[in-house]
DNA sequence: TTACATTTGCAACATAGTTGCATTTATTGA
DNA sequence: TCAATAAATGCAACTATGTTGCAAATGTAA
């Protein structure tokens, strides 16, 4: 029954890096596992911390990076000093599609997915590569 | 004339100073100064460059955190590692208001002043404090 | 012009991000 | 199952950026 639990648990995370032309590796399921299951976005250091310093800063450093050239994580500029990373959707990374979300109680970062980023029109000449929007305020829980 | 251009010049930047509040001094006009003629967002390095160092970059730091408690410029989160910072608009500092344009080619960051954030509801609870927008990509001069 | 509060520069420290290299680990094919 | 190979990992060291304390210099108001 136990092991059953995680042989499921780590399915998903596993095909997930396979699907991503990724090697399993023990310390990229462990990031991968605690992104899928913290449900904010993080940054490096929170994710090391999360991990009780387990793991090296260079180890984390370089997964994050793999996994965002990959698609597996994007990229978050919430308005604080430290980018944040979260897991793409299951289909594709759609990071530029929606917008985040910082609360300044919780200190915590979320994407909101549902929210897509409206057409926004520059003048002539400029062109949009990539876009970051997020906003800043209370969340639901702490409001 | 030269001494006539001179007192012009710095009228607007000593009076921008006084009309927040601050002391002037020498390190705070050439600062001031600066960033009026550079018409580009510009990181706490970029500045002390700028002033062929110059200046300390404690005071460098000190001053841009200053002028950023009384408004004369705001923070710009352009999705490049420093925070870059640009004089706020005359009337008061709408740095909420519009967004921001990096481009990847000249590396420049830009406040797009004109181009205003649209309105985006969010779920019921989240109350907004705050908004960022950066975009990334080629500017005019360079596409 | 003086007295006082503020600003400045220096030194030192704090934090985040990054690279090189030797060791360990996962994957592939025999 | 095991060996060969390529990739991932951890350590040390380094770079860049941001920050504080304190003594000296400077601006402001009386």
């Amino acid at each position: 029954m136990f092991f059953f639990d995680l042989v499921i648990m780590n399915t998903s995370s596993k095909t997930l890096l396979k699907n991503h032309g990724l090697k399993v590796t023990a310390n990229r399921l462990i990031i991968v596992e605690m992104l899928q299951s913290v449900g904010y976005a993080v940054s490096q250091n929170d994710l090391k911390a999360m991990l009780n310093n387990s793991l090296d800063k260079v180890t984390v450093y370089r997964t994050l990076k793999t996994f965002q050239e990959v698609g597996i994580i994007h990229e978050i500029l919430d308005g604080s000093v430290q980018v944040k990373y979260a897991l793409c959707d299951v289909s594709k990374c759609n990071a530029d599609a929606h917008i985040h979300f910082k609360c300044n109680s919780c200190e915590k970062t979320f994407c909101l997915n549902s929210i897509k980023i409206p057409n926004i029109s520059l003048p002539i000449g400029f062109m949009v590569a990539k876009q970051f929007v997020s906003f800043q305020g209370k969340c639901q829980s702490c409001s």
